[in-house]
DNA sequence: ATGTCAAATATGTCTAGGACAAAATAAATG
DNA sequence: CATTTATTTTGTCCTAGACATATTTGACAT
């Protein structure tokens, strides 16, 4: 009976890791791991152990190690690599980390009420720097130590969704400018990103149009013209791999009017370097309140 | 300078149309479509016009055509084929045609005041069985005739959304039963058809936990422990493949423990057949409903 | 020690052509 | 007309190889 474990096709392993097949494949004949079973017809089958290793890789990478350097190696390994590298260890204040806690004790609603309370208190502003951005920080960071889960990260994911939402309805003006339209390129689906930015341009006045996640790059084209929006925001997580990030981006620069500004922000945009004219790389959230005045500014000058 | 027309490699044409790579190259020697052009090391090159009809044949394939019917005819034929084969035309009250009116005219502000105004005329049940349900399909449809464009689907999803959102906030109740967990399997981000689930199940007064879409199957199973849900709901969109949704769903009963219910619903499901045991297949929203008082009376029963 | 440039290496993604299982259709049966 | 069986269709997997791009290493000059 014990012989009924967990095995994945490649696939299912694609899909569960965001690791191409290519790659898993090819990873497979360089670094000896994964190292799958095989079915009667030599298709390779994975256990639930290597999968969950290789999740663990993802986000390795993501943070910017070398597969050589990762993959490969076993559980202790990776955690052992983990704890000394981190290197800055920011110091959390005392709250954050009782958010962590709700989270770890899967207290849903409390975690909810608690935002809702830092948000009144703090104002949005000071919210999403303060409160969300750390928080976000951490969160990542505590998946990487094994100390949250995906599925705790994922309910951490739809609180903050639903604070933020919630508080963007309210903030909300039609007649705001500029006209920004917000959404990702397909095989970018975290639209927590999104959000900040649309709280934060909100927050300065602008007038926003949320297009959620993975617009097509022509339909990102038309939706700019049908909402004749000054800016377009794109935004990018760390999971991103930095080639997409910049073919995507200079893709749509190319198919986007001239007079149309382009934004783009995240932690997948980071390391991006020499970026082409005509696209502005954000920082820090506040780096889009900077980005409405200068545009306003652009705009009565030449007006 | 008209020669810098918009070319994609494969792995942005799978990205964008959600058509794997090996199912591109095997549809290009089989169908002789999609036909690209190659760069200096032949890889493939697809022009934007063929992007654009593999997202339409795409979307003929999730309702239900063969590829050899639609891979491969222009742009005109398969509009042929669409306006001819519908066959069941029903007919939509002027109010859900006002709603794509709005939709069409790309007013997000007026659409979602409009969503609104019926909800709190019809209330949540009837909202979302005779406005929002039959509105999806609607926009479907226009969407399939070409009348319209996706991001005007973003753009009515992210209103429903936020409609939907508020909505359930207020009649959350963390002491209803049973506990139901929701989510969807990696491959399925469509996060619309689970929220209607969840403002369905609130309303039975069963306390709704949101994870999100996407969450790996080994989670999903720690997350039911970890929230002590007695019911797991899982939703699937019409663009699942169905073997996808199969093996997955069968997978995911075997690692749940035996006493916690699976409820699985959407679009995608209603393909499936010879269902196993322990997974309920659940039709229109109002089976939720039922599914609950089922659950109650078999809980009282037992106990 | 630090900066710059070129060579070497690492890495992801693409190619081809073939194979097979599962699903859907057509055909043959009761 | 309903069921079963054969046939076709279709998606996904396989191997093995190639190359562009990004990163690192090494050499050299500042």
């Amino acid at each position: 009976m014990s012989e009924e474990i967990s095995l994945f096709n490649i696939g299912v392993v694609e899909r569960e890791t965001g690791i191409g097949k290519d790659t898993l494949r090819v990873w497979e004949k360089r670094y000896g791991f994964p190292l799958p079973v095989r079915d009667q017809h030599e298709d390779r089958l994975y256990p639930a152990e290597q999968v969950d290793q290789l999740r663990l890789i993802k986000r390795l990478l993501d943070i910017g190690m070398r597969p050589a350097k990762v993959v490969g190696l076993s559980y202790p390994e990776l955690n052992a690599l983990l704890t000394e590298t981190p290197g800055e260890e920011p110091v959390y204040s005392s709250e954050l980390l009782e958010f962590v806690e709700l989270i770890k004790a899967h207290q849903g609603g409390e975690l909810k009420l608690a935002l809702n309370l830092a948000l009144l208190r703090q104002g949005m502003g000071d919210f999403l720097s303060k409160t969300i951005h750390p928080l976000n920080l951490l969160v990542g960071d505590a998946w990487l130590r094994g100390e949250i889960r995906v599925f705790e990260e994922h309910l951490y994911s739809e609180q903050i969704i639903s604070v933020l939402r919630t508080a963007i309805t309210t903030i909300r003006n039609p007649r705001g400018t500029p006209r920004v339209l917000l959404t990702t390129l397909p095989g970018e689906e975290h639209s927590l990103g999104l959000l900040m930015a649309e709280a934060t341009l909100s927050l300065s006045r602008a007038y926003c149009t949320m297009l959620g996640v993975q617009t097509p790059i022509s339909e990102i084209v038309l939706a700019v013209q049908a909402h004749q929006a000054d800016v377009l925001t794109l935004s990018f997580s760390s999971a991103m791999p930095a080639a997409q990030v910049k073919s995507g981006v200079e893709q749509v620069r190319k198919a986007l009017p001239g007079n149309v500004s382009l934004w783009i922000g995240g932690a997948g945009v980071q390391k991006q370097r020499n970026v082409e004219p005509g696209i502005q790389v954000m920082g820090p959230l506040s780096d889009l309140t900077g980005a409405v005045l200068a545009w306003r500014a652009a705009i009565s000058g030449n007006g």
